[in-house]
DNA sequence: TGATTATTGTTAAATTATTAACATTGGTTT
DNA sequence: AAACCAATGTTAATAATTTAACAATAATCA
C-alpha cells in the first residue's frame, strides 16, 4: 500500500513536498476533525453490515448508507492508510479494527457526566446501553436529593468530591450539562483537576487551556438554524 | 451603509461582479450555514448584555463572549448587512432585532418532538421554558402509556394522529428522538405530511427530499472525537 | 485644529474541506 | 490472451470558510 507523503506533516495542508520514510501512522499525525467524525460514523454504519452478514463492502455502498460520496469515503480512509487487498471491497471486520486503531485509545478511557438533570439523565441512560471504548463511570451533582444514588445506571457523586473521584477513577471526559450560570466556573475546575476533554451541551460558550479538547453543542442554534432555512425555501 | 454585491447572488462564492441596485435583503440570499449558527448565537449574548444593561458593544467584545475572532463577528454582520452607526459599538437591542429579522419567521413557526422518551422529554422541557419564535405544539409517541397526556409541557399525541396534527397544527418542523430503528420510515411519513425540517437525533443516517431542511446531531460521534483529540494530545 | 487612535466595513489571501479527474490494478468476458 | 470493466488510491481542482489586510471614519486629545 502506498501512503501520501503530507501524511507524515502535523498539519494537512493540501499539497506539499515529498518525503520518503514510513513512520507508524498512529503517532505521526492529526486527523482533520471532520474526518474523525466520518471514521466514526463509518465504524458504526460497518457494525450494521457485519450483523447482516455483509463481509466486504464498496466505498461507493458504504457511501450511499451515510448519504455522502465514494470519493469522500475513499479519501477518508487514504488518510488513515487503510486500502483493500481484494477488489471485492473493503473488509469490513479489518476495517472496523483500523478504524477502531485510529480513533480509540488503547485501553479504555473513563468518561463523568456532570449535572445529573434532564438531559444528563438521556444522555447516562442512552450511553449505559452501549459498550465501547468510553465507559461512563460517574456522574456529578450537588442536588442531595440525587448524590450518593444510582441514576440511569450510573452512580451519582457529590459535585464536592469531583476533585477526588476525577483522580480516584481516572476520569478523563466529562459531559457538561448543568445549568448554564455554573457551566464555566464547574469546568475551569475540571480542567483543574485532571480532565483533558469536554462535550458541552450548555448554551455558555466555554474555553480551555491547550491541551484541552472541547467539543460543543448547542440544541438552540440547531433548531433555529433549522428553522432559518425551512423559512428560506419558502421563498 | 455600503454592501458588498455578492450579497446579490443566491449562491456565496468568493468574489464576484459587480451589480449596483439596492434589493431587500430578505429576499436575495441565502446566509451560510455556519453564519447562521453565529447569529443564534451572537443574539443570545446580545440579549446576555441587555440584562447586563449593556446597550452597546464593540466587535472585539461580541467576539470574545463568544471566543472567536472579531474579523469573523463583524464579516457575519456585514453579511446580514448590519452596520453600526456610531462609534460606540454596535447597538445591542437594534443588533437583536436585525438578527431576528434575517434568522426568524414573521410568524411563530411550530415544532413537534417525535418520540417523547429520555431524549425527548430532556428536549421537550427545556423548549418549554424558551419564548421564541419557534412554538413546541406536540409530541407524538406510539406508547400507550405516553399518549393523549401533557409530558414536560407538551401535549402528547398517537403517533396514528400525526397527519391529522401536522395539518391541524401547522407543524413544521420535527425534532425526531425516537429509537433508530423506525427513524427512516417516520422521516419518510412526516415529510409526506407536509414537515419542511428535522433535527435528527438517533443515529440513523436521514436523506430528505430538496425542499426539507435536515439537521443532524450525532452524539456518539461527538465524544468519540473529543476522545480522539484528548488521546492524541496525550501523545 | 490637526494629529492620533480605535473601530469599522470590505476586499483579498490563506486555510480547510469537498469533489472531480485519472492512472492503476485486478478481475471478467469474449 | 486481448479487450474491457469496476473499483481503488491519489493528485488536482473547486468550493466553503476563516483570517488578514487595510482604507475610511468617527472620537479623543494634545
Ligand atoms: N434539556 C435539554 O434538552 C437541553 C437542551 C439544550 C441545552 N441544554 C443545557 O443543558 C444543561 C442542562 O439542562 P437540563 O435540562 O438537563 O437541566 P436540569 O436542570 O434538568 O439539570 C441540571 C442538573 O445540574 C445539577 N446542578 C446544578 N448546579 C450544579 C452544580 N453547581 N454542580 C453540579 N451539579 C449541579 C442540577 O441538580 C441538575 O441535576 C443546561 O445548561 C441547559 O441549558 C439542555
Ligand atoms: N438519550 C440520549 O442521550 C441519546 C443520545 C444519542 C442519540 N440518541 C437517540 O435518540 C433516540 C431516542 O433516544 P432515547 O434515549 O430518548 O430513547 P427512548 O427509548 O427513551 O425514547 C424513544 C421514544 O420513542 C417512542 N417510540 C418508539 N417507537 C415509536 C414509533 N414507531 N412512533 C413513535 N414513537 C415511538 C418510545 O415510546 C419512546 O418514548 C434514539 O434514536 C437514540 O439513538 C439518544
Amino acid at each position: 500500500m502506498m501512503m501520501p507523503d503530507y501524511l507524515f506533516q502535523t498539519v494537512f495542508t493540501t499539497r506539499l513536498p515529498k518525503k520518503t520514510n514510513n513512520y507508524n501512522l498512529k503517532n505521526m499525525m492529526k486527523l482533520p476533525g471532520k474526518t474523525v467524525e466520518r471514521l466514526s460514523e463509518y465504524r458504526r454504519t460497518l457494525l450494521e453490515c457485519l450483523n447482516e452478514k455483509r463481509n466486504f463492502i464498496f466505498s461507493h455502498d458504504l457511501a450511499a448508507r451515510l448519504h455522502i460520496t465514494a470519493v469522500q469515503v475513499r479519501r477518508d480512509l487514504m488518510l488513515i492508510g487503510y486500502s483493500s487487498v481484494l477488489r471485492k471491497g473493503y473488509d469490513v471486520r479489518e476495517l472496523i479494527d483500523t478504524i477502531g486503531k485510529i480513533i480509540d485509545s488503547e485501553e479504555s478511557m473513563n468518561v463523568a457526566v456532570i449535572g445529573i438533570g434532564n438531559l444528563g439523565r438521556a444522555v447516562a441512560g442512552y450511553f449505559k446501553g452501549k459498550r465501547s471504548k468510553l465507559n461512563l463511570v460517574a456522574s456529578f451533582d450537588n442536588d442531595p436529593q440525587k448524590v450518593n444514588r444510582v441514576i440511569s445506571g450510573v452512580k451519582c457523586y457529590p459535585y464536592t468530591d469531583i476533585e477526588r473521584m476525577i483522580k480516584e477513577l481516572d476520569i478523563r471526559i466529562a459531559i457538561l450539562t448543568v445549568p448554564p450560570d455554573f457551566a464555566r466556573e464547574i469546568t475551569e475546575e475540571a480542567v483543574r483537576f485532571g480532565i483533558k476533554g469536554i462535550l458541552n451541551f450548555t448554551t455558555i460558550p466555554l474555553n480551555v487551556p491547550s491541551g484541552v479538547y472541547l467539543e460543543e453543542y448547542d440544541m438552540i442554534t440547531s433548531i433555529e438554524k433549522v428553522a432559518y432555512f425551512v423559512k428560506e425555501n419558502k421563498i
